[in-house]
DNA sequence: ACCTATTTATAATT
DNA sequence: TAATTATAAATAGGT
């Protein structure tokens, strides 16, 4: 957009090419958190280079959050409703979803404690995660002994019957992956 | 971008916000495909408005095909840092980076106990998310007795150089924003 | 990496 | 809602 029109094709000259892609990348991802910043809106976005690289954006919690949200979505409809709370299964999505909100919490203490925090707050906030990870445990603790049961019985049950699966459960179930360092962390700006 | 400055924060103006909505939605999935075209990349995006309404664009094959490369590729690649110890900075970073990807871990841990797991998996499960609890726990209480000094005061010197920080700063600072159930939690399939 | 002439995106207005 | 237009922002080409 400057000292040229845009040819909207493939840059041939791979200096170019290159140049072109990180500045385009930067203009990207900025626009993409300006707009969820500006109206609200949660985005998910990922960049795969030419060569391989990844970059990516989740503009709430997690890209996994975001790719799950995002799955949900498109598989349609949800099939359930009815009676909510008499459900043992929507009991214990219930705490799922408020421990996945509170990993996020957790998180983003993590993240600011490393990055925008200075000694005294980093204390304060180590502290509350202490008692937040604390109260996890208490709700894991709950949960062996409670509504897992028969959450899991029903769903055992509900699966059984369903079909579609093994995609995503394929994935779901390799919680043994490798613990890696992601190159889409935080950014200033 | 014209006729006033942007202000970074959300629109308040309900009419407004759609509006800009609008407009730079739109601006951004031709940004992402002129990415995709002008430099041979691969783009997953995907926008969920604030009352929920999904905009995406996948730049090559479908959104699936393009997530499940994601994952493929999150999963993959160990970086390993070329001299780790050097830098308190670069050791607490990992560390944080560490118990960032063990947190996925965990939603992904809780994600499957509910859509996959039968019972007695998900007691195992649970068990072991018990133990990682502990573990991060005890991360947690380490971090403030030990490397956490030394970071931290790297990390205010390297801050204070820096000046570019307000904007994230001031987002990362709000930690306390209250827990809440998202809607895109976890499903079944 | 940094400039800056231009193009492009878009905020306000109609 | 859809155009228009003045202006901000992004960026292509050059250094």
């Amino acid at each position: 957009m400057a000292r040229g029109k845009v040819q909207l094709k493939r840059i041939e000259n791979p200096v170019h090419r290159q140049v072109t892609f990180c500045k385009r990348r930067a203009g990207l991802l900025k626009k993409a958190k300006e707009l969820s910043v500006l109206c609200d809106a949660e985005i998910g976005l990922f960049i795969f280079s030419a060569h391989g690289k990844l970059y990516e954006l989740a503009t709430k919690g997690t890209m996994q959050g975001l790719i799950e949200r995002y799955m949900k979505f498109t598989r349609g409809a949800q099939p359930e409703a009815a009676a909510p709370e008499a459900h043992p299964l929507l009991v214990a999505k219930e705490e799922t979803n408020a421990l996945k909100q509170e990993i996020q919490t957790l998180q983003k203490g993590i993240s600011y404690l490393f990055e925008g925090g200075n000694k005294t707050m980093a204390i304060d906030e180590l502290q509350l995660l202490e008692k937040n990870l604390e109260t996890w445990i208490y709700h894991i603790r709950s949960m062996k002994e409670g509504t897992l049961k028969a959450a899991n019985k029903y769903l055992h049950d509900k699966i059984v019957e369903n079909t579609a699966i093994s995609n995503f459960a394929e994935f779901a179930t390799d919680t043994s992956y490798p613990l890696i360092v992601q190159d889409g962390g935080f950014q200033l700006y």
